[in-house]
DNA sequence: ATGCATGAGGT
DNA sequence: CCTCATGCATA
């Protein structure tokens, strides 16, 4: 009975999770910033002094660092193959089947044909129609974005897939979303602050001059950064897209400024993957550069701009692991934050933000790869179980409905990210994809799991564009790889084979076939 | 860097 | 109940 939170948060710390899944680290509490506020929060039942945290920037700028070094990151990748878990062996050799059945990607038009749910998806995904800005200060980007012209069919590839309409119609409709965020945050901030939140904020780390908070930042690259105008114009307008399945269409993807006098950088025109690609890179640098940690920028943000942002959210735009709007609406910000910062003699517009949540938590609850590997079967056949399935696959899987729920939408979500909504139909897309598909076998190869194999017959040719939709791969390859070591059932096939079967299936059988494969084929019984 | 979670808006 | 933007808590 993993009842573990019937009430979704308690005030205090009355997790009894009886041991099903809740992870209950040992460290986790040791660690809490508050002492045993951890536990503690009697009466308040928050953890607002978690604002001491002390920033693991070190873990990450290392990472990142590496990153950049290696130049290709396995950050930053895409994934829109999602892979089957061990139990679903059967389903994995069923796709890879499946992939060589049907040549993967020449054919693809089952992409387009794939389900109507993604339709549904994508387009609801651009919908959201933009409200009128109200300035909130006057930075508004975008200004008359030329787009092409958007014609009654224009679906066309755009960054990451159905982005596309959303690029240039949503171009940088952070307008809306700010009169979100920051409605919440006034709730937040008028906390009162009795705790000094931001130890770090106030200790003077959020602003100071790009001097060197912590030096040494190896690869230095002094040039050209992106920050070249500020001008505030605005654009406000908002189409409705009408979304539909596109049969064929031209992409915008060329990086190439030349001609034009400007193409994109910086904070105007409607940004393209290539421009948020670039801009995220430089970005990184710089910030790197100026001895900043995301988790400093983040606040740094909501001091410049009053949004407030966590390392989170920075780290996932520097991997591009956001949505092509939510790119275009950080972009403008962070380039802002890089002119002062650059700037920067130290500008402390210190207001301070205070983040203080009234709520507690719910303990994170950690999922079994076995359990996982369940779950991503049942995604395969249902995306989205209805909440009766979920009921009963919760229970099946001994873990709360609540827990099943969300993660199906975390996973939806995750999708989203790495499949484009409307399957590119053109080559090129296609393309690209097989880049990444390469990158994923060699990166599986690499990882000693098997040998070459397959992989042979595809070059490795890691393409280097390696964004279309904020990749994410690496999740899954991690997974995969779990899943590979473990592998319980190997009894039925030889274990090699399994494997390469494996691999090739978690290379090949991207979205579309998956697609195919989620009702044909697959039905692994799991567990 | 990422997994699970929360919440605002929409239906 | 979903989607989407975000973030705490973790690995």
């Amino acid at each position: 009975m993993a009842t573990a939170a019937s009430n979704p948060y308690l005030p205090s710390s009355s997790i009894l999770s009886s041991g099903s899944i809740v992870h209950s680290d040992s460290g986790g509490a040791g660690m809490q910033p508050g002492g045993g506020a951890a536990t503690s929060v009697s009466s308040g039942g928050f953890r607002g002094e978690s604002a001491v945290k002390m920033v693991q920037s070190d873990f990450m700028q290392g990472a990142m660092a590496a990153a950049s070094n290696g130049g290709h990151m396995l950050s930053h990748a895409h994934q829109w193959v999602t892979s089957l878990p061990h139990a679903a062996a059967a389903a994995a050799a069923a796709a890879v089947a499946a992939a060589e059945a049907a040549s993967p990607w020449s054919t693809s038009p089952v992409g387009m044909a794939a389900s109507p749910q993604q339709q549904q998806q994508s387009q609801q995904q651009q919908q959201q129609d933009v409200k009128s800005t109200t300035a909130r200060e006057d930075l508004h980007t975008s200004s008359t974005l030329h787009h092409r012209h958007l014609g009654p069919h224009q679906a066309h590839a755009a960054p990451w897939g159905g982005a596309a309409a959303a690029a240039h119609i949503s171009a940088i409709t952070a307008s809306q979303q700010q009169q979100q965020q920051q409605q919440q945050q006034s709730l937040i901030y008028s906390q009162p602050g009795g705790f000094t939140v931001n130890g770090m904020l106030s200790g003077g780390q959020s602003l100071v001059h790009p001097g060197l908070v912590r030096g040494g930042t190896p690869e230095l690259e002094h040039g050209a950064h992106p920050h070249s105008h500020p001008h505030h114009h605005h654009h406000q307008h908002h189409h409705h897209h009408h979304h539909q399945q596109h049969q064929h269409q031209h992409h915008q993807q060329q990086s190439h400024h030349g001609p034009n006098s400007h193409e994109a950088h910086s904070d105007e025109d409607t940004p393209t993957s290539d421009d948020l690609e670039h801009f995220a890179k430089q970005f990184k640098q710089r910030r790197i550069k100026l001895g900043f940690t995301q988790a400093d920028v983040g606040l740094a943000l909501g001091t410049l701009y009053g949004n407030v942002f966590s390392q989170t959210t920075i780290c996932r735009f520097e991997a591009l692991q956001l949505s092509f709007k939510n790119m275009c609406k950080l972009k403008p910000l962070l380039n802002k934050w890089l002119e002062e910062a650059d700037s920067s003699t130290g500008s402390p517009t210190s207001i301070d933000k205070i983040a203080a949540q009234g709520r507690k938590r719910k303990k994170r609850t950690s999922i079994e790869v076995s359990v996982k590997g369940a779950l991503e079967s049942h995604f395969l056949k249902c995306p989205k179980p209805s909440a009766q399935e979920i009921s009963t696959l919760a229970d099946t899987l001994q873990l709360e409905k609540e827990v099943v729920r969300v993660w199906f939408c975390n996973r939806r979500q995750k999708e989203k990210r790495m499949t484009p909504p409307g399957v590119p139909p053109t080559p090129d897309d296609v393309y690209s994809q097989v880049g990444n598909g390469h990158f994923l076998v060699d990166y599986l190869k690499d990882a000693s799991l098997n040998g070459p194999s397959e992989a042979g017959d595809q070059k490795v040719t890691t393409t280097t564009r390696s964004f279309h939709q904020g990749g994410y791969y690496s999740v899954v390859v991690s997974w995969a790889m779990q899943v590979l070591r473990e592998l319980p059932c190997s009894g039925s096939q030889d274990g090699s084979m399994l494997r390469q079967g494996h691999h090739v299936a978690l290379a090949r059988v991207p979205r579309l076939l998956f697609f195919q494969s989620r009702r044909s084929l697959c039905s692994a019984p799991c567990r």
